[in-house]
RNA sequence: GCUCGAUUCGUCUAACGGUUAGGACGGCAGAUUCUCAUUCUGCAAAUAGGGGUUCGAUUCCCCUAUCGAGUACCA
């Protein structure tokens, strides 16, 4: 086998509907791996199968690698020098590889109707058998295994319908290497001959236009999920059928990703009855059904590929946040797991939540006043946004979550929380937040600095007990037990504001 | 059923024959603060079981168990 070919790796999914973030953690280790080797990464749409064509899924496919910064070099979009880059447009290519199997002995004419081969599997298990197409009914069925050559030519002048099959041999070691596993063998006695080639929509199978256009795109290694691995052999058989072996690529099967509970790997359906995103972006499907996405739920893309990578993979230190290019230079399949790996939400929250608070205060504001707009706030510029932003993103997971955090920067409490008045809005408590008023009243630059002293100094000098009086100012200004310090409340929400909630909490909470 | 693969705290994982089996998420407890959150400190928590090989096994081999995948004219 060739190694010192320049690297190139595809992401060949299927457009049946959106890719889910298994496929995007596929397409991650090929692209992470592809720009670690300095090569290429190419995207081949495997649209093979007319039947569970998905309008709209191609589209998705594309937005989505573009969502978390996978740059594809060849494919649909970008064209390259083996357009086309989607199977359905290179119909025509393939026919005639599959012929060369019939030729050579690999491969033949099967002219079995799909009622005849169900009616045998029904058979195979009302006898508690599995029925297999393999060598031992072969000879007994329609092929041109016992067809005569005529016999043969003459069935698809007419019109029947057939398909090409691998002739599987009857018993045969297949000896494999997968770069994540190690030695896999495999007795060829166990497998089946696989359809390669349908003539009912003049299209090869996954199997066949797999190898043909990993060969003609030259790629050198092929990064795919575990669900292959039981196809190995054939595709290496394939490979030495066309007399390929040399340049064969290496192959590394990717351990699944697993629902966060309960049996199975993660599937479509999960995220919607478990409450988190399988899908990168929102996905409506051609029913109007629509799925959630990590976009949409508020997700970073750099925090979603960073909490991908670490599925399955990890560089061995004990650092977990990694940007893209950290990811690049550290990526091995080496080091990638060989056991599934459960998804775990909450640990999808703290990735979101690292990423948010390392970036900066402008950068959250920038983000965060849209948001304030949304809710109705006018009266906030970027400037307040950016200082706010900056006061509370310790405290967020989301940008989402800001608003919870920060409506009442907007709107004075339209309630007080019932649990915090009973506590703190009693005794002399009312009283003396109206003396604080008047204290807060002669401040005059109403900075944190001020406020608190002034603050401070009153409580000092009359003996108060701070606790008692902050929460009881909190109630007023805030209507909840909750937020960053009060001084910083203050001067966010200027003296004004301050003085006019305070006699607000006097009406409505009473003196 | 058959074939292949896998198996370290609840979860993601580190330790590629010698460690008190480490880290992170989550959980619990405490500290700090005017509240909440944050932060900090601490605690609980794992090598599936049984045989070998070896001076020594999480690590290598075998068996069992469990889990996963595949078993389509789907990919």
């Amino acid at each position: 086998m060739a190694t010192e070919r320049r690297v190139r790796v595809r992401f060949a999914p299927s457009p049946t509907g959106p890719l889910h973030m298994g496929g995007v953690r596929t397409a991650l280790y090929n692209y992470l791996f592809a720009r670690h080797h300095g090569g290429d990464f190419i995207l081949r749409i495997e649209d093979t199968d007319s039947h569970r064509f998905v309008p709209g899924a191609e589209q998705y496919i594309i937005e989505s690698l573009k969502w978390c910064g996978i740059n594809v070099d060849e494919g649909i979009e970008q064209g390259g020098p083996h357009a086309p880059y989607r199977q359905s447009e290179r119909k025509e290519i393939y026919l005639k590889y599959a012929l060369q199997l019939v030729e050579s002995g690999d491969a033949y004419y099967a002219f079995d109707s799909s009622e005849s081969l169900n009616a045998m599997r029904a058979e195979a298990e009302a006898r508690g058998e599995t029925f297999s197409y393999n060598h031992t009914v072969r000879e007994k069925l329609e092929t041109s295994l016992r067809l005569s050559p005529q016999e043969v030519q003459e069935r698809i002048a007419r019109g029947d319908q057939w398909v090409i099959r691998f002739k599987m041999p009857e018993n045969k070691l297949v000896h494999m290497k997968d770069l994540i596993r190690g030695e896999v063998t495999v007795n060829s006695a166990t497998l089946d001959d696989k359809v390669l080639y349908k003539s009912a929509d003049n299209l090869p199978t996954y199997h066949l236009a797999n190898i043909v256009d990993d060969h003609l795109m030259e790629i050198t290694h092929v990064i795919r999920g575990e669900e292959w691995l039981p196809s190995l052999p054939l595709h290496y058989l394939l490979y030495r059928a066309f007399g390929w072996s040399d340049t064969q690529p290496l192959f590394a099967h990717l351990p699944l990703l697993l629902k966060p509970t309960g049996k199975g790997k993660l599937s479509k359906r999960d995220g919607d009855k478990m409450g988190f995103p399988v899908f990168p972006l929102q996905w409506t499907s051609p029913e109007g059904e629509v799925s959630r996405g990590y976009r949409e739920d508020g997700y970073f893309p750099e925090a979603f590929i960073n909490m991908l990578a670490l599925l399955g993979w990890n560089p061995g230190g004990e650092q977990e946040i990694f940007s893209m290019d950290e990811l690049i230079k550290l990526f091995s399949l080496e080091r990638v797991g060989k056991a599934g790996a459960r998804f775990d939400p909450e640990k999808a929250k703290w990735f979101n939540a690292q990423y948010l608070r390392a970036k900066s205060d402008e950068e959250l504001g920038a983000l965060l006043l849209p948001i304030l707009r949304e809710h109705g706030v006018r009266n906030c510029c970027i400037f307040l946004a950016t200082k706010i932003a900056g006061l509370m993103k310790e405290r967020a997971k989301f940008m989402s979550d800001f608003w919870d955090l920060t409506s009442y920067f907007f709107f004075a409490p339209e309630h007080y929380d019932e649990k915090v008045a009973a506590k703190y809005w009693k005794g002399e408590n009312p009283a003396r937040i109206a003396e604080l008023k008047e204290v807060l009243a002669a401040v005059g630059d109403f900075t944190v600095e001020n406020t608190e002293k002034a603050t401070r100094d009153w409580i000092e000098a009359n003996g108060l007990n701070m606790g008692q009086i902050m929460n009881s100012l909190r109630l007023a200004l805030v209507g909840a037990g909750k937020g960053p310090g009060m001084f910083d409340v203050c001067e966010l929400l200027g003296k004004e504001e301050t003085l006019a909630r305070i006699d607000r909490a006097l009406e409505r909470l009473g003196k």
